[in-house]
DNA sequence: AATAGACTTGAAACCGGTTTCAGGAACATT
DNA sequence: AATGTTCCTGAAACCGGTTTCAAGTCTATT
C-alpha cells in the first residue's frame, strides 16, 4: 500500500493524498474526507525511508552507550535516562536508535548514514575526546553534519553541548556534610577510575579534602580498574578490613558497590554504621530497602534523560541555546548506614516516625 | 555528499559506484579502486533511507519494551535481554530501534511506517493478545507485513514465534527443591499479577502444591498491584509480619522484592533464613552481596536476548525454523538466605571453602 | 577473419514520498 | 463583462540509492 494506491482509489493525485497527509496544504475539504477514509480503510502509513529521503530529515535520534557490550548492565542511572530520552522522544514523536558499544566505532558510522537527526552520547571515558578531535582536524567534524550531545562534562569536552551531573561540585558538598557530621577519616572507593565522572567526582573530593583541612591518605583511596562492581565491594571490604588504621566512613562511587561492601563487612561482624559508615550513589531503587538503609546521593537520571532531548532536539532545530552546558545537582539522601559521630546517632531511617520524601 | 558526486569526482556513472559499494556485480579492478580512493577522500557514506527506500530494507529492527514509560525500569534482566539482542545485532550490522510504552499503540505504527523489518515484543501483559488478534481479523495482520517475536510465552499467544524462559516448569521444580529441603508451608509474593509470565509461574506453584501434596493457602499468597516494587516489599513484610500462622519461606517474584522483603524482615529482628527463608528470582548482580545473600533463580537475560535476535533474523529471511518456540530455563542458585529444615543448615555462602559458580 | 561468449559499463527506470510550478475554477472588483 | 485574486489541484521533478537492460569491448573459438 503506497500513496500512489490511495490516489487510485480516492481518484485524486498523489500529491494531494500527500498534502491531506502532510497538512501543509490545504486542501478540499470533501476532499480530504475522502482521502482520509481511503487511508482509514486500508489502514496505510507512509513509507518512512521514502518521507525521510524527501525531507532529509529521519526524525529519528541517536543514543549511543558507551559501554563494552561484552559486560553486564548494571547502571540503573543510565537507564533512567534512557527512559527519560524515550519519554521526551515519543512526546515529540521522535523515534529513538540505540547503539552500545565504543564511542569511536560507533558514532562516526551514525554520522555518515545520516540515519539520525541528532546524537546523544553517554558515558564518556578518558581518551574519548580524542574521537571527536580527530574528526574535527580532519575537517569532517560529525557535528557539522549532525549535532551531538554529551551527558558528561569535562574541560576535555568543553567545545561540545552536553547535560550532565555536577559531579564535582557534589562530590565537595559530600565531604563538607561528612565534616560537618564529625568525620574526618574519609575512605573512598571508585570503580572504573577512566570514566569522566569519576574524574570529576575525585576532583571535588581533593579540592574538599584541602579546603577542609583533611589529609588524603592513598591508602584510603581504592581504586578498582574495570567495571566489575561485583568483587569490586568484595575487594574494597577485604581490603579495609585488612587495614590497621581505617576510615570512619567510605565513600562508593555507586550503590551496587556500597551494597556489596556493606554485605561483606556485615558477614565480617562489622557493625554499620558504628563501626563504619557507607555512603553510596545513584540512590538506586533498593537502597532504601537494605539492611542497613543506605545512605546515598540521589542522581536524577530522568530528569538528565529528559533534559538531553530536549536540548537535542532543540539543537536539531539549529534554535539557539541560552545555555549549551546544563549541569543538574544531586540530592543528599541520609540513610541509616551514616553516624553522626557528634552525637553517635544513625539517621534512624526505618523507625523514623514522620513520612520524609524517600520513605517510600 | 552524494553517489552521484562520487562518481563525477571518479569520472564514472553511478552505477559503478553502487556496484563497487554493495559488491553484487564485477568492476574492473583499477576502476574499482578509484573509486575507493574518492570514497574515502570524502569520508562518503550511503545515505540509509535512500538505501532503505530503494532496497525496501532497512536493516533494523524495532524492540517495544511494553512498559509503563511513566515508571522506573529496574528489570535487570530486560537489560541484559536489550543488551544480548544489542551484541547479535551489531555482529549482524542490524540497527536497532526501541519504544518503551505499550505494545498496542507501538506496534501497528512500527509496522505501517517500515521502519523495520522486524519486531521483538518484550513484557507482555494479559490482554495484549488482543492487540495480535484485532489486526488478525482485518485482515491486516502486522505479521504480514513484518515477522514479529514476542519474548513471553502463553497459550494465548501461541500462534507467534517465541523465545520465553520456562518460568512454569522453573516454577515447579522450585517447589520440588524446597519440599525436598522439609519446607511445606510456602509463601508467595507476586507484583504485577498481570504480566504473563507471573502468572506462568502461578501456574507451575500451584501444579507443584498439587502434585506434592500441599496446602495452598490464599493467605499466604499476596499479590501486588502495579509495578511498585519499593513499596512491594515493604507491604508483603508488614503482611507476613501480622499473620498468626507464617511461612517456612516466601518465594518472590523478583530479587528487587526480595532483598527489600528481607530488609524489611530485617530491621524488624527477624532472623533469615532460620525464622523464615527467602527466595528471589532473577539474579540481579548484587543478590550475591547482600546479607544474607539470596537464594535464587538465574534467569540469563542475555542468552535469550541473542537467541531472540538471531531468531528473529532467520524470521526476517523467511529461513524455516526448527522450531518457533524457544524456552529458556533456568538455573537455581542456593545462597544463605535458604535453611534446609532437615539439617537445619543454611547453604553458608560466603563462609563457603570451595569457590562455587556463583562465589564471586 | 568472422562470430560467439564473457565481462564491464552507462542510461534509465524504480523505490515512495514531498514540493515546485503552472493551470483551471471560483470569486471579488471595477 | 472583463480583469485580477485567491484557492485548489495535478504533472513533473526531486531526494539518493539499486538494478535491469542494452550496448560496447575484449577474448576465445572456428
Amino acid at each position: 500500500m503506497t500513496i500512489s494506491d490511495i490516489a487510485k482509489l480516492t481518484g485524486v493525485s498523489k500529491s494531494t493524498v500527500s498534502r491531506v497527509l502532510t497538512g501543509n496544504t490545504p486542501v478540499r475539504e470533501e476532499l480530504k474526507n475522502r482521502v482520509l477514509k481511503v487511508i482509514k480503510k486500508y489502514n496505510y502509513s507512509p513509507n518512512l525511508a521514502a518521507r525521510s529521503l524527501s525531507l532529509k530529515k529521519t526524525n529519528t535520534i541517536g543514543v549511543i552507550l558507551n559501554l563494552d557490550p561484552n559486560y553486564h548492565f548494571r547502571d540503573y542511572v543510565s537507564m533512567e535516562t534512557l527512559r527519560g530520552i524515550s519519554v521526551k522522544a515519543t512526546e515529540f514523536e521522535i523515534r529513538l536508535s540505540i547503539a552500545i558499544g565504543p564511542v569511536a566505532a560507533i558514532l562516526p558510522r551514525l554520522a555518515g548514514e545520516r540515519s539520525v537527526d541528532g546524537i546523544i552520547v553517554m558515558g564518556l571515558r578518558e581518551g574519548d575526546e580524542k574521537t571527536f578531535n580527530t574528526m574535527h582536524k580532519n575537517s569532517m567534524s560529525i557535528t557539522d553534519k549532525v549535532p551531538v550531545l554529551l551527558l558528561n562534562y569535562s574541560d576535555e569536552f568543553k567545545d561540545y553541548p552536553s547535560v550532565a551531573f555536577s559531579h564535582e561540585e557534589d562530590a565537595y558538598s559530600l565531604i563538607k556534610y561528612l565534616t560537618a557530621k564529625g568525620h574526618r577519616r574519609i575512605g573512598i572507593i571508585e570503580c572504573s577510575p577512566e570514566l569522566v565522572y569519576i574524574k570529576n567526582r575525585k576532583r571535588g573530593f581533593l579540592r574538599a579534602f584541602n579546603d577542609f583541612n583533611l589529609q588524603f591518605k592513598q591508602e584510603w583511596d581504592i581504586q578498582i580498574e574495570g567495571i566489575n562492581e561485583d568483587t569490586a565491594g568484595k575487594e574494597a571490604a577485604e581490603y579495609f578490613l585488612s587495614l590497621k588504621e581505617k576510615p570512619s566512613v567510605v565513600v562508593s562511587s555507586s550503590d551496587n558497590i556500597a551494597i556489596s561492601f556493606m554485605g561483606r563487612l556485615l558477614a565480617s561482624g562489622v557493625k554499620i554504621p558504628y563501626d563504619v559508615s557507607v555512603v553510596g550513589m545513584d540512590d538506586i531503587p533498593i537502597s532504601k530497602y537494605v539492611h542497613p538503609a543506605l545512605t546515598t546521593e540521589v542522581l536524577d537520571g530522568f530528569s538528565r534523560g529528559k533534559k538531553a532531548c530536549e536540548m537535542l532536539c532543540s539543537l536539531i532545530r539549529s534554535e539557539k541555546l541560552k545555555d549549551s552546558r546544563i549541569f543538574i545537582r544531586s540530592a543528599f539522601v541520609e540513610r541509616d548506614s551514616l553516624v553522626d559521630l557528634k552525637t553517635g546517632e544513625k539517621a534512624n531511617y526505618f523507625l523514623r516516625k514522620k513520612s520524609g520524601p524517600f520513605t517510600g
